[in-house]
DNA sequence: TTACTTTGACTTTCTTTGACCTTCAAATAT
DNA sequence: ATATTTGAAGGTCAAAGAAAGTCAAAGTAA
């Protein structure tokens, strides 16, 4: 049924390359992975870019030329990470940004299933009955509040 | 005999598709499905809005772009213990019986400890920038959206 | 009338693709 | 030795494509 992005494909195939590996880094060659997907080298790139980010606790390093590469390292998740995404998130935010965060506390095994589906549920966009801007004013308000108690209590 | 409302039919597909499944939550396709009822993708918004919102049990969460999907997860009716809180809770609650329940839940081992701390952080007063009717009201709901989801996770 | 439904034009968000650019190291030429 | 060339990477950016969301106007039913 639900035909599968292949951003997300690409994004669960690198994790995996981690997990498998028993490391906090993998090494990729882009043409080669994109070869594995069948498209566009630049699609990498757009993963990297939306799914590795700083704000979800991976660095990216790279090289170009002959022999070039890319690392990915997941890092560790500290409190000082969650300060980090606390101040980023301002004072508003949309429900995929919120998601975005949230599931990276999940990907980092800082809070589990069932604390993320919580979390998700207090920032989903239909259970507020406000304006669009009213909405996104309190749900950075409502992270906020969250991410400052699991920094609490990690 | 009464001709059927076209939202009717889209609603009671999604049901069937969900009982189907046999599963708490269906994936859908908005112009896929506007597709098979012929009808234009915004009476399928017209039908989640109305149909499948917060106090009727079911929680949405979509995507937009390639790739994009919208997902309706039901609450379960299992649970009669939440359901029963979540009936008392009504429109409005004050931060304290919000703990009430909480620490109810806490007691009965249906949530563990960081739960209840974050959903605490979520109904504390201080948080909300409103007055103290809208802040009992929003509270009452974010917490229902809450207890839904601890139901659906149980 | 009044509330609910249906429709469609327009918007926003997210993804995919491709053409072109930059960097680097090894091979080659001077 | 030093400079140049070449090919092998990775990087950038904008356009095209693929969904879903919004909103208001028009239509229907109670």
């Amino acid at each position: 049924m639900a035909m599968a992005r292949l951003s997300d494909l690409i994004e669960n195939f690198i994790k995996e390359l981690m997990e498998e590996a028993g490391k906090h880094y993998v090494e990729i060659q882009r043409n080669e992975l994109a070869n594995v997907f069948n498209c566009a080298p630049s699609q990498i790139n757009y993963v990297l870019e939306t799914r590795f980010t700083i704000d979800r606790g991976y660095i990216i390093e790279s090289k170009r030329g002959g022999g070039g590469y890319i690392k990915i390292y997941k890092t560790s998740i500290s409190n000082n990470w969650i300060n980090k995404i606390i101040e980023n998130v301002g004072d508003n935010i949309s429900e995929s940004k919120a998601r975005y965060y949230i599931d990276a506390l999940l990907d980092h095994n800082i809070i589990t299933t069932r604390e993320a589906a919580l979390m998700k549920a207090v920032v989903n966009d239909k259970i507020l009955p406000f304006s669009q801007e009213d909405k996104n004013m309190l749900r950075a308000l409502l992270l906020k509040a969250m991410l400052m108690e699991i920094a609490r209590n990690k």
